[in-house]
DNA sequence: ATGCTTAGTTGTACAGTCCAACTTACTTAG
DNA sequence: CTAAGTAAGTTGGACTGTACAACTAAGCAT
């Protein structure tokens, strides 16, 4: 099957095929689907089929799959396409990590993965049953999962901290409406350190990517104005990070 | 030959094939190669070769081609080989790019290439015949290259200006000793725009990745100290970015 | 000696974080 | 009705590092 699809390109558009007559890797897309949940960070991680023939039965693994070159016109739209399948979600954050190929990550053969990822806001709803919310960080996990995607989880999160460090991407990851406060949360979650109360509404104030919704949270204590992130608004990048510690 | 070398991966450790049964992506890898040469950043191309089959014949390329699942233990392997053959560095800056995939971006049908980019010293030699170095930023360049390379190369020069802004990457572009004016000089290239000299010495000299060798570079003018790469060094990260323009 | 050029330093202004104390607005207990 | 408690939000001084500009230093040429 796939030596026929080959050969109908070849012959299609070109004369001498020789050049293409060699194996192929296999080419899958992987997401990492990030959302705050229960105060924590998450990682939406499926469990592998058990079928004959499959590899990593039962493991852990990053949400993907093989790319259909017959439905998929490109790389984003599959990861797309699977972030749409398992979460319902259909306008995230969405940015490519990166990539990971070998001879060795997949026991079928040589491989590469398209790794993506994502954040999205807490959908609250139920998930596929293969499907499960992890909270990072998430001690032995990246130790348990399929293929290298221990691998390609840590390098997310690593990315992820990286970039919260200086710039709006948790905002990504915020119901519709929130305060300041709650905002500020998510950050030191993601950072899993406590930040700057005054600095930190001064930057995300002149930043110019929320604005004031005409309503307060009420609470126990003082009501908390709430926000909302400004249509269309792309990710804001700060001149400084934050300051790291030591 | 490909569905050949397909069916004996199958084969060979599994019993049901049937998930495997489908046509591959091609996948190659590609290299941006930056280094400064005659006072301007360029980059290194490749002209494609003009045999039946070929496709974009003649047009200007980023250096590349397919994995070989037989030579290639890894995607960053072969990005090292490619970088090795046409310009002999061995121990460069190599940086995962990217990747893209789609239906359309090769004539011979769906293909994903791995982009990774390189800096590497100006090595003063010579090229191979069909390679050249492309001064940038490169008028209708971009519009030139074969493929989406034109799409490729923009998203490495964003990325190297990027961060230019806040790491210590342009040191991986100077020749073994250098001055700090030569360093700023590089920066400022990179970026297009002038740097204040006392900020950019204090940044650099706090950064702790330079140290002095015993020699001044002599000139028609006071004489300047020379520095050289700490070994080993990992690419500095600086708290803040140089002010950006306006 | 004088001037020219580039290397490198110094000092003031300014921006933004750090840190800590403070005020504000609401709830709950008495 | 008041007092205590808590979280929201503000204020001000210390500190860090860049911006800007003037300065000194070291070489060459005339």
């Amino acid at each position: 099957m796939a030596g026929e699809a080959l050969g109908k390109d070849i012959g299609k558009d070109f004369g001498k095929p020789r050049q293409l007559d060699f194996p192929r890797p296999l080419t899958t897309v992987d997401v990492v689907i990030f959302a705050i949940r229960d105060d924590s960070l998450r990682v939406l991680l499926v469990q592998r089929p058990a079928g004959e023939g499959e590899p990593f039965p039962h493991a852990w693994a990053l949400p993907g799959g093989f790319v259909d070159v017959a439905k998929d016109r490109d790389l984003a739209a599959c990861a797309a396409r699977k972030l749409r399948e398992k979460t319902g979600v259909t306008s995230p954050y969405l940015e490519q990590l990166g990539s990971w190929g070998s001879a060795t990550r997949d026991p079928r053969g040589w491989s590469a993965t398209h790794a993506y990822f994502a954040l999205i806001p807490d959908q609250g709803g139920e998930l596929a049953s293969d499907a499960r919310w992890f909270p990072l960080p998430g001690g032995r996990l990246k130790d348990k999962l399929a293929f290298d995607h221990g691998d390609i989880l840590a390098t997310a999160i690593q990315r992820l901290r990286n970039k919260v460090e200086y710039t709006s991407l948790p905002a990504y990851l915020m119901p519709a409406e929130f305060t300041l406060p709650d905002l500020q949360r998510v950050y030191e979650i993601v950072l899993d350190r406590p930040l700057e109360k005054s600095a930190f509404r001064t930057r995300i104030l002149s930043a110019d990517m929320i604005e004031p919704v005409a309503k307060m949270r009420r609470g126990p204590n003082r009501p908390a104005q709430l926000y909302r992130l400004k249509k269309g608004r792309a990710p804001v990048y700060f001149v400084r990070t934050f300051n790291p510690p030591e």
